[in-house]
DNA sequence: TAGCGCTACCTCGCGATGCAGAGTAGTATC
DNA sequence: GATACTACTCTGCATCGCGAGGTAGCGCTA
């Protein structure tokens, strides 16, 4: 099953997405979960968006400001700290860098001489 | 911890890159991983990929030929079968949905209209 | 007051995967 | 027989995504 697939493709993906949605600004759970849900490879409950935002807190990567929304609970607004945007910015690297060998997967490596004729 | 986090991003990639790797001709597991090794993000021992090559090949992906080696046991060269190419040809699909998507995710979505003008 | 629906947040428990560590087996060399 | 290298297999743990379920504030209708 794909499906099956992309779940466990997703794991530490989302929290970069998180981080990612954050860097445009501060927003709030249900919010992010639209956000991300109007990819359908990135559709999510609340289930899944908030572990990660109490983990991501936790570490420090964001901090949190509480905002009475007059229209049903309070809203939790979260946004990127300092470290929070090094993280991001380390993430991105090393997304680049895994583009990177994937498209060099796809090519037979280059051997420096011919040593090794089979076939 | 990147290091923790590039271990969940790989969660499923590795599956993708096994077949990526099988997909430019058959080779065996020991190969594989010096394969994959050679990338920093990538680098895995063999308990990383011969569960995964098991279970590839009990799902028909993989079909498998034994070659005595002379140089130690057996090798056992794995090859895509032919639904194991149109998996790999969905996976393909799927990730550059996911591409396209995050590259969305950096730009502020685009409302069609501007009935929604906060700040 | 009671019931319903929407917004918004949080928690529990399961399944799948990656991976360190340890083990098995075949061949060659000493 | 002991060691070393190649090649494959198994066990057990940690992490994450996510379905299911729960709480709470506000507005509407009857």
């Amino acid at each position: 099953m794909i499906e099956a697939w992309i779940t466990q493709l997703r794991k530490g993906l989302l929290e970069y997405c998180v981080l990612t949605v954050l860097s445009r600004g501060e927003n709030y759970g249900y919010e992010i979960v639209a956000a991300l849900g109007r990819f359908e490879e990135f559709s999510v409950t609340e289930s899944t968006i908030y572990p990660i935002l109490a983990r991501l807190r936790q570490e420090k990567y964001l901090k949190v400001r509480d905002v009475p929304s007059g229209l049903g609970p309070t809203r939790r607004y979260f946004s990127l700290t300092a470290i929070g945007k090094v993280r991001l910015a380390e993430m991105n690297h090393h997304l680049k860098k895994i583009e990177s060998a994937i498209s060099q997967l796809k090519t037979p490596p280059r051997k420096d001489n011919s040593h090794e004729s089979d076939t």
